[in-house]
This record gives C-alpha cells, structure tokens and sequence, in this order.
DNA sequence: TAAGATAGTTACATAGAGACACTATGTCAA
DNA sequence: TTGACATAGTGTCTCTATGTAACTATCTTA
C-alpha cells in the first residue's frame, strides 16, 4: 500500500486520525537546499559545503537539510534555520523557487526537497564551520560548473536559482539585498552589473531607481579620493521593488 | 532522532545505504495540489473537487493526492498523472508554483504539498468522476473565497496560483494555453483581459502580439455575422514567451 | 442594397530606457 | 595655493513599445 486512505468509509474523521500512521506508507525524504548569494569582490558568489557525512561524504553540496517536524513550524523555518547555521545571518531575502522531487535525486530513496536563495551582503557575513564541522567556501556561481562535481543534482537547482535572480534582476529592485545597510548608487549599480553581466546605463538607472521612491538619502556621503557620493539606504519594502519595464541592456 | 544521520562514522556509503531505513524518522507527508484554470463563459474558472475522504471529508478542495513513490518518477509524473485523472487532459500548460509546508495545515501532521497551476481550453475537457466518486465543478476564481471553505489552506494555495497567474499575464503570453488550437486575435485578447481583469487596447495588443512572433497564421478564416478573423495558432514555444515591457493598462 | 457588426489600420501622444557629452566636487601632489 | 585627476551626478537627445481614438474594410442578414 503506497497512498493513505481510510481503510473503512464508516469511520469518523477521529476515529480515522486516530488509526492514520505515517510510518504505514512509502514517503519520500524531504530537505530544504540553499542557495545564499553574495556579491564579493565585483563576482555573484554562492556558498558550498562540503559534506562531513554519507551519502555523497566529501562532495561538494549546496547547504541544506532535512525538515526537522519537531522543531519547523513551516518550511520557511527551515530555510531561516539552515541559513543561521551556515552564515549567522538572521534577516537576509530569502525567496523560495521551486521543489525538486524523484526517484533518482538521492540514494537513499524518493527525495524531494525545496530550493531557496538568499541575499546577504558579504560584509554581514560570519562564516561557521558548523557542528559537523564541514568545510565551508564562497565560490563564484559561474565557476561551479567546471570546477566543483556538486553532490545530488545540486548543480541544476544552483541553476534554476540563478536564472530566477538574473531574470527578476531585470524587473526588480532585489540587488539592493546584496549591499550594506548604506550605500552609494554607483555600487548599487555596479552590483546589478555584477549580477547581469552586462553594463547598465548611468542615467537611466539612476533615474529609474530613484523614481521608484525605494531609496531614502541618508544626508551622509561616502569620501574616497574624488568627489564624495550621497549614501542612501533602503526604504521599507523597497528590496522587492517591481519595475514595469525591464532593463533592457545595450541597444 | 528526527534527522537521518549515520550512526557509526566509520562505515562505508554502500554501508551507510543499507541500514538506511526511512521508517525510522519522523518525516513529512508530501503531495502534489493543482489549481487547473481556464477560460469559460468570459470568466477565469478553477477546477474544485468535493472530498470522498477524510479528512475534511465533504469539503471541496483542490484536486490533488499523495505523490506515489512506486508510480512517480519525479514530482511532474505526480501532477500530470493528477491532472490527467481529474480532466482526462494529457498536454496542459504546467508550471509548479510554489510548495507549502507546516505542522498545522493538515490534522495527520507535518505536511508538505507542491502546488503547480494549469492551463486548459474549456472545450478540450472532460470531466471525470473519478474512482472515490467526488463531485467536479468549475468555479470563477473570485467567487471561491466568499462561497466556498476550502479543505486545508487550499484557499491561500488558489490565492498563491492566481498571483502568480496574474503577474505572468503581464508580460507573457501564458494565455494561449487557455484557448483552443487555432483562435482569433479578438479572442485572444478577450482571454487576457479576463484574466487581467482589465481592458487591453486593441492597436497595441496586436502589434505585441504580432510582433512577437509566436503565432502562425492558417490561412483560415473564423466567419460569423460579420467581418470574417484570420485564425491562428501558437508556434513551437510560443506558449511561453517573455515580452520585455508589461502591458501597462489604460492610462 | 443598406444596416449592422466586428476585423483590422492610420496617425499621433506618452513615457521609460539607452547614449553620450557635459558639469560638479572632492582629494592629492607639486 | 592651485591645478590635475577621478568619480559623482546632470542635460538632452534618440528610440521604441505602449496607449488613444478615430478611421476604413469586409463579411452577414434582412
């Protein structure tokens, strides 16, 4: 028998909780994987681990784990607590993409788990080598492919999350996710070229970000060795801004 | 112990694997729900089923069930064999939207569901009473939350799917799923204002459309009492095409 | 054959994006 | 003290997809 049913169509819903027991059916495994994004010197970078335990002991893997039905309220809790294990980051975005589920995913059986990304800004992070003491490593995200064999299909949701990021980078405001509190346009817009590959407009992404009413000018300015620039942080909801037009790149 | 952890470090994988036992754990229970869509008498319709079952038998809910390890090869066997039982319909538009999790959305405990919308021409359907014998029908969307409680939190699942729906109609061309093989351009811009909700202006509707290159003229005409349509049809992959700018509604 | 109805077009307005040169304002070294 | 330098930030143009509204085209039907 592979699918729960009551086995007596005269039972009462009570009486069917009472007798209904999960370890009766064939279920798959389920785990939550993330994928945490920074931007780090002028590359989108993702953070592996390699893996302290079997199955796939010593691969390189995306961080994750099983849902714990003790301790998680809800799947967002498990991606918030992973998170917390892996970067000491309490309040990154955190967006979840898609599930990937099969009979192949995993050696120990039908696997499926949830994929998340998260942006963090590099500079908030404090990496912990956590109890099962894994390796832990920024990489940048295009590097991956050829210079790491992922565990599981870790390489395809790493994937499918970058081209969720790099699509919703055109029509939305998220990189702002990926900076310190405060900042300067020009880095913002630099960190949105980091992530699209591609150079952006001055103007029109000035133009663009401030008309959105998403930013607030702090008064302050950052001084370097040149003229000092206005530092703006991020209004409320402004790190899920939607724009009605996407970048369009150069013509 | 809720995690599956390896009990002796020492052992090797294929060790490891053997006394991997799934039954030992505490695990969630995992399923697949459909928010099938389409297109009927000028309103946006889900396709609801009353449940056979306990528990919250009697209740209409979305059509869905357990993902069947035996049977599914991946979590997208599991909603096309849904689908299928439910609409008799085989080649939908099928898009997974996003998975719920948590301990208090089911009363047989931890509960995962992936939730996947689709879309479908009301006229390549035929409903089926299927073998628990639960009643079928079709409601417009927004008519569900004030006539009918949903089972579970189905209701944020459908509110969840619509979104989704709504916000791609803006910039994609999602809709020709809902319709027949081969429509006019007035109806196809009829389908997108019943999604949106909303007027489209014809001049701008049609060159986007046109220009985009996803449809193919039949060289038939659709005649009534009236000036005669050219019919067209979707091309390879025009069911999923991205435009760059939104539609952006009357001014 | 003319009325009715819907298909499809012409012509103009609007706004956000790209291009690119220009001005502004600081640091730093001579 | 001052001028070179570097980066911040702006003025103004083009381009293009969209919105608006009125126009023409083509069929059916009475």
């Amino acid at each position: 028998m592979t699918q729960p049913k009551p086995e007596n169509e005269a039972k009462s819903e009570k009486e069917f909780l009472a007798s209904y027991n999960i370890h009766d059916f064939d279920v798959p495994l389920t785990s939550v994987d993330m994928v945490i994004f920074t931007v780090k010197y002028e590359q989108l970078k993702v953070l592996l681990v390699k893996r302290a335990q079997y199955p796939a002991k010593g691969k390189w893997a995306l961080p994750g784990g099983f849902i714990d039905v003790k301790r998680d309220k809800s799947l967002d809790d498990t991606a918030f607590r992973k998170l917390l294990e892996k970067t000491g980051v309490k309040t990154p975005y955190l967006e979840q993409v898609s599930s990937f589920g099969g009979s192949k995913r995993d050696p120990r059986g039908w696997a499926l788990t949830v994929a998340y990304f998260a942006l963090i800004s590099s500079n908030a992070i404090e990496l912990k080598n956590n109890e099962s003491t894994e390796e832990v490593r920024w990489v940048s995200v295009d590097e991956v492919s050829s210079n790491y064999k992922l565990a599981f299909d870790h390489q395809a949701i790493l994937d499918a999350c970058k081209e969720r990021l790099r699509n919703k980078v055109q029509y939305t405001s998220l990189p702002v996710n990926l900076l310190p509190n405060t900042f300067t346009l020009t880095e913002l817009q630099q960190t949105f070229e980091v992530v699209l590959q591609q150079p952006v407009a001055k103007k029109s992404f000035r133009k663009r970000i401030l008309d959105a009413g998403i930013l607030e000018d702090t008064g302050e300015l950052k001084t370097g060795s040149n003229r000092p620039a206005k530092l703006y942080r991020v209004l409320p909801d402004g790190d899920n801004h939607f724009f009605t037009r996407n970048l369009e790149g150069p013509r």
